[in-house]
DNA sequence: CATGAATGAGATTTCATTCAT
DNA sequence: TATGAATGAAATCTCATTCAT
């Protein structure tokens, strides 16, 4: 492992143990076994870093959320499909998920790396724009369908994982799957 | 306005504007027109005060969320007035808003002030424990459902704030509701 | 003596003797017994301290110099007692001196400060001024005159700071000053 | 031209620039087109960059200074070339005028390079010392001639390159000549 | 000769908190 | 209650210099 991804590393754990401001750069190199300075050899800063982190995590979800939905499934399972792998992704990367919470409500939002972000997503709007189009879903504007979809999806992730209990997993994932459908389709006739 | 209000007001503002990391205590006292003791006289500390602000955020939300709910409604006209009470609370008070989802992922998170704020929330989890029971809502776990809906709410006065433009309001208040409701009752035989 | 003044004590000693990059806030904070952060508590940066220190030591010069100059002299004799005001001050305050020139080729140089620095000035440019209109001195132009005169009492200054030896001071302060006089006034017919 | 020629000429423009402590021998490198590490190849230290950047602006100026300068004129005649080769130095050469300036001023001065470039002065001091002991000049100490002489030198360069119009260059010049001969020359009788 | 990643001491500045008045 | 000067630990970032390639 090179240093450039010792630091990411050791970044995204502290980051996520304890928050931006309660992570010391000094903590980072140290616990990525580098020197301060070269921390900032290769992030200018810590903002950088911290927008760095966010485009490579950013860039990791998206090719695992989009795994395996293919242009010849319903819409309905093609969203299926979206929705297990979204969780999915929750419950094998939880640090990658809390990063994710803690970058959207923090001020170290650069524009740049949020547009750059949120470029990885298109095909998700498109999606949605197309069931919208279609009748098939609630709303006409893709924007708040993925909005509505994202924080159930965010929430379910978050349910999971701190309150949980093995024996119910399956079933809070089906009733989950249940109530982001519900949510977003349109009512039928 | 004693200079206690003064602080508690001067901190809600500057903390939702730039975050707890990103507000010095001093600049709060100097906003507030109070010397940084008096701060520190009236709060022993920043977290103090961070959590009495919580708290007291809380409480006039639940103020708020619980009017107007009585007994001899349906279980949907409950919940219906649980959501416009919600969302229109977001809207009149932006800032206590923000500070909640700050708080929520916060490590300023104190566990006996996040007790005495879910206390508050009891009534809305016996509501939806009511659901359970009868089979009308979708899962038999209260706390899992809770999760789903303050996740909708959110969001949606989250999308309302910042992105809903005035001749949408309505209809994103109406399709809002719809997806809320749907993703927590079980579905129609 | 407060610890405001100690902290300028300090700095002026500091910072003629090593140079301003040379002296770290921390080091002028050590000497004047205070803490760093009482350093940044009377001056905003190290920019602002340096800046305050200019100021200042202009302040005490020109009051030194303009001092026993009085409107019936002779332009001669007022030039005469400016000379001997200027390098007694010197001789007196090497420390203030040394701030000064290093001051003048610094990188700290504010434009506010310099400003209200060469407003204290203006009794001398008027002096020179007065001398061109009248012909008594060389050119037109009291900036230019101001920058020969300005020039010559400064390496005189340098030149007994580092290298008079006791017994030549008398001369070269009479030697100076015809040097002054005639490198200034027009030539006689 | 060779890397020890761009690091040099990247040096001395970022120095006068900036000044030397604002100046990272990184940035140097960087303008200059090379590795860090291929400037300490060259040159051991930031201390030894300077001082040889010193030495070579010195040998470049009083080869200039020293132009047109023969024995068989005057001493009037020889300090007038002197006069007039040193300011059109600091014109044509405005950046190596303002190293020096500051390079006096520095810590950064090294013994060994100081002599080295007072060596080249020597004939300047010996133009003086004859018209001391001649009695044509005003004092019998060549160095103190040398430090007015050269003061005033400093000072119309300075005035000329930072506040000298186009049209009163020529007066300036001549003005300048004047004082520069009245404030060394004894009095006619 | 040339490279540039790596180093780590050190610089400036911030900030929650205290305490004498 | 209220004040605000004072504190000093800690944070981010810089930079001359080294060294393996």
């Amino acid at each position: 492992m090179t240093k450039f991804e010792k630091i990411q590393e050791a970044a995204l754990r502290l980051f996520t143990e304890d928050g931006f401001d309660a992570t010391p750069t000094s903590r980072i190199a140290k616990e990525a076994g580098v020197a301060t300075g070269t921390l900032f050899h290769h992030f200018s800063s810590k903002d950088e870093l911290i927008n760095a982190l966010y485009i490579a995590v950013k860039e990791r979800m998206i090719e695992r959320i989009a795994r395996g939905v293919t242009a010849d499934q319903s819409l309905r399972d093609r969203l299926r499909q979206v929705w297990v792998n979204s969780i999915s992704w929750g419950l094998d990367f939880p640090a990658e998920y809390r990063f994710f919470r803690q970058y959207s409500g923090s001020r170290y939002i650069n524009d740049k790396a949020k547009e750059e972000g949120e470029a990885y997503l298109q095909f998700l709007f498109d999606l949605l724009q197309e069931g919208a189009d279609d009748g098939v879903l609630k709303s006409t504007d893709a924007s708040f369908l993925y909005a509505i979809g994202s924080g159930l999806v965010m929430e379910v992730i978050q349910y999971l994982l701190t309150r949980g209990k093995p024996e119910n997993q399956d079933a809070i994932w089906e009733t989950g799957w249940r109530s982001f459908w519900d949510a977003l389709r349109a009512r039928e006739a």
